[in-house]
DNA sequence: CCATTTAGCTAAGTACGTTAGCTGAATGGC
DNA sequence: GCCATTCAGCTAACGTACTTAGCTAAATGG
């Protein structure tokens, strides 16, 4: 039997396409298992069954965010950064509807690499509002102001709860201009 | 064997219950028909399997959703009537987590009933808006607006993505206000 | 009181995740 | 280049959950 080669990054990644391919309840290790050519239990070689493959697909989908929404907030500051971060959060999500929607998760209890990789995460958006100059109490409300508004529409939408045929992407403009206006005047 | 005088109405309430309790990814046919004192084959004799089940505890959390917001909504208008109903939609899901994310979800295709009951749902909210005197396309950004904001932060608090410790009552509010101050000028 | 209907049952099948234990491919020291 | 060691991937088997088939006895109605 020629081996396949594997390693513990490459099942997660195929993981993570498949889920964002198949949705989030599509994900199986016989599939992923014939996707890598390998029998299912060769894959606990590799990752701690469901639970540690599920984790270890979050906490990329977590990184790989961050890192999107890092980089679309380079050199930008107030509306521009907002504006152009919220684009590159809506974009990912669409692009990784299976893994998106475990970036929302809290990070678990006690797992300190989670805790880590998520205030990364949080902390890309709160860093955006610092040019706002809200303080304390004020800047956590604005955060979660910000996070529920595109959260919720990129939920809504990924779920197809838009029913009518109007343009979704003016409709997140529209959000997204709303919020800039509300943060101005916060 | 003693019936145990069942019905469709029954099991899918009790589902429902358990659903709350336990969390979305709780709810199994063996606790179910534990809790109801029957085996679980007995169930299939009023329901049609786990889907089956799954579709009327979510008929019945859209239908429950939906009258709750009417309710907030009698007598109410523009930032009254939207206040009223936020603040319902809010309650409603705290009081059912593991219903909530049924409510959002997209009517299932050629599910008339589903069609039926997700229609209902989304004109309370319609409606709460038409003091705004929004024209067409207006109108339907401003309810994805809201739709997303109020979704937003309830599916983020409901699965403790606010980790902080500050007050989520008042960032509750001042979602709301935000939205409303964002209609007013729409 | 009997005929019919049907709620609930047991037994068995399927699908999936998982564990145990084996085997042969890769690897490193000599 | 050879051998000992490691370990990737395998087959077999188990537990759990949903589901189906088919039986039985409780309810119901004429």
């Amino acid at each position: 039997m020629p081996r396949a080669g594997l390693d513990s990054a490459g099942v997660i990644e195929r993981a993570a396409r498949l889920l964002d391919e198949h949705g989030s309840d599509g994900l199986n290790l016989a599939d992923l298992a014939e996707s890598l050519g390998v029998r299912a239990p060769s894959l606990y070689k590799h990752v701690e069954g469901m639970p540690g493959l599920r984790r270890g697909i979050l906490l990329r989908a977590k990184a790989d965010l961050a890192q999107a929404l890092g980089q679309a907030a380079i050199g930008r500051s107030r509306e521009d950064a907002i504006v152009s971060v919220s684009h590159a959060y809506r974009d990912w999500a669409r692009a990784h509807p299976g893994q998106y929607p475990m970036t929302v998760r809290a990070p678990a209890d006690g797992d300190a690499e989670d805790a880590s990789v998520s205030s990364r995460l949080a902390s890309v958006v709160f860093e955006i509002l610092s040019g706002y100059r809200l303080q304390d109490d004020d800047a956590v409300d604005a955060t979660r102001f910000l996070r529920s508004a595109l959260h919720g529409f990129i939920a809504l939408e990924t779920s197809d709860a838009f029913a009518l045929p109007v343009d979704l992407d003016r409709s997140f403009d529209r959000v997204v201009a709303s919020v800039v206006t509300a943060l101005t005047n916060w």
